[in-house]
DNA sequence: TTCGAGTTAAACGAAATTGCAGAAATTCGT
DNA sequence: ACGAATTTCTGCAATTTCGTTTAACTCGAA
């Protein structure tokens, strides 16, 4: 080969660039200047070859082998980071940033209070919570610890199953005294509905183990667990949601639950090289006394 | 946080330095010098307040604290590795290098030929054949494509399954004169056995499927498949092979085939990503034709 | 149209990084 | 025991890289 390895500190620049599709941008997230980023650019053109961005006045659109190489640059990127979090962590005592991925629902309604009682104990720990119902990836670094309804199958991962959690209709108080109170599942129909935009993994595996649920029409459709979770406390109809989470709640009500009771389990997961480091070692083991707890209740 | 995120080329210069355990021998596989060497380590220590290694006259020692830090800056590396492939592969045309992780006995018996003939179809492909019984990690990027023995179960992976191998027993034609020839399957115990040392994913799931395989003893150990292969070919006793590959060779014959016939899937994987890379593409198609030829005869 | 906010690109000086030599110390082999 | 060969460290010069500034351009709103 003519030309030596690119400097890796390129791979950082090309990814914010592909980010904010402009050199200025991407120079304000990193703290440079647009001249440098330009320079990056150029470098990594000139090494491989072609182009990576048509430039152009308003910003910089990527190119076909830019988006090729993108995810590389991305687990690059994903390393460094959760190399950074290791790296403030070490030592004998838990201290450090953990990143935990977990479904909205989850993250938004049962971690906080887990999460505060591990920060009493180890004031040293801090969190960063991803939620979304795309599972990240734990072997490329997206995050820490996984909270997860599917069952991790990916090799190299400590898998703890906490245990089950039940599904459950519900609506609001006041809902049913409006519409009145379904006797039957095929009651469902006339009511107003809240379900899912579009599929998640999680929704697969629920479709499938529940017969009849695709005939069913939702007047109300959103991708968050939240967005649902608030709507049904809002009385706008009937959806879906974890039993125990419901039960806090006093102006719920439980629908047919004899014919609707779906169980989902409930596992956690973190990369086995992670065993050894205090402070994924403290969350870890907190998480799964703190989510079997829950579950219990 | 205080001070800036660290530059990533300091990791290429850990890396270099944990695997050389010198400052100058990894200045010169970097074709760097020994004092920014130690510039590197040095910031690197400074920015994560810790020690990576105890200095010494006759090397670096790595700490506790950078043998954690390992696998992230290797992961990296691997990454940049996978990111020159592609990069050099890019365009219309498939070239450029692949690397592909395979078993020995695969990449040193089967795949030549495969590889021969893909090399004169598409001139500007390359290959780096990956040989070792540890599967690799694709995720990780270790290799782009791999041939497989065993069930890929990691999530994101473009997996093919060929066909199947058979397995029998066999011996040198000499062998069986000087020895006798076995009549049953406890005839094996007075013979002398070629065999593994260490077990690995493969030989797991074939003594699950032999009953009475945990009784022999090997009276040749090798984790090699080449050396069981040659000690088989060189009259040393009795061993495992593939059919297909011991057909070829008109001094082997093949024992007992009716008590012992193991027959193992074959498959290709390739991570989903590189399914648009021509040379990518074109090597996983090219495989799978190949080797199924080779299944089939 | 005209002004303002946004972008990329080029030139020059400053700052940071790197390489080069020399010195000191240690291990290995004779 | 003594010299040869590796190490790592320390200053200083050279190179590379970065930031600042200026110019040219596009788009959208007043």
């Amino acid at each position: 080969m003519s030309a030596a390895e690119p400097d890796w500190n390129l791979y950082r620049s090309f990814l914010a660039v592909l980010r904010e599709r402009s050199l200025s941008a991407a120079a304000r997230a990193l703290n440079l200047t647009q001249p440098t980023l330009a320079r990056h650019i150029d470098a990594l053109e000139d090494a491989w070859g072609f182009e990576l961005f048509t430039r152009s006045q308003q910003g910089l659109a990527p190119t076909e082998a830019a988006l090729e190489l993108a995810p590389y640059a991305e687990t690059i990127e994903a390393n460094t980071a959760a190399m950074l979090r290791t790296a403030s962590g070490l030592g004998a005592v838990a201290k450090g940033t953990v990143r935990i991925s977990a479904s909205e629902i989850v993250g938004a309604e049962i971690l906080p209070p887990v999460l505060a009682e591990l920060r009493q104990r180890y004031p040293g720990l801090e969190f960063e919570l991803v939620l979304s119902n795309a599972i990240d990836n734990l072997l490329r670094r997206d995050a820490d610890i996984a909270v997860r309804m599917v069952e991790p199958t990916q090799e190299a991962l400590v898998v703890r199953k906490l245990g089950t959690v039940s599904l459950g209709l519900h609506a609001h108080k006041d809902y049913i005294v409006r519409a009145g109170k379904p006797a039957s599942f095929n009651d469902l129909a006339h009511h107003s509905l809240i379900g899912f935009d579009r599929e998640t993994p999680a929704i697969r595996a629920m479709r499938s183990r529940v017969p009849g649920a695709e005939t069913l029409h939702f007047a109300f459709r959103a991708d968050s667990d939240i967005a649902q979770w608030r709507a049904v406390q809002s009385g706008f109809g009937i959806g879906i949601c974890q039993v125990g989470l419901a039960r806090r709640e006093l102006n719920l009500v439980r629908l047919l639950p004899d014919v609707f009771d779906l169980k989902l389990g409930l596992w956690l997961a973190m990369h086995e090289n992670l065993r050894a480091t205090p402070r994924c070692r403290a969350v870890f083991d907190g998480l799964a006394s703190g989510l079997t707890k829950y579950l219990s209740v």
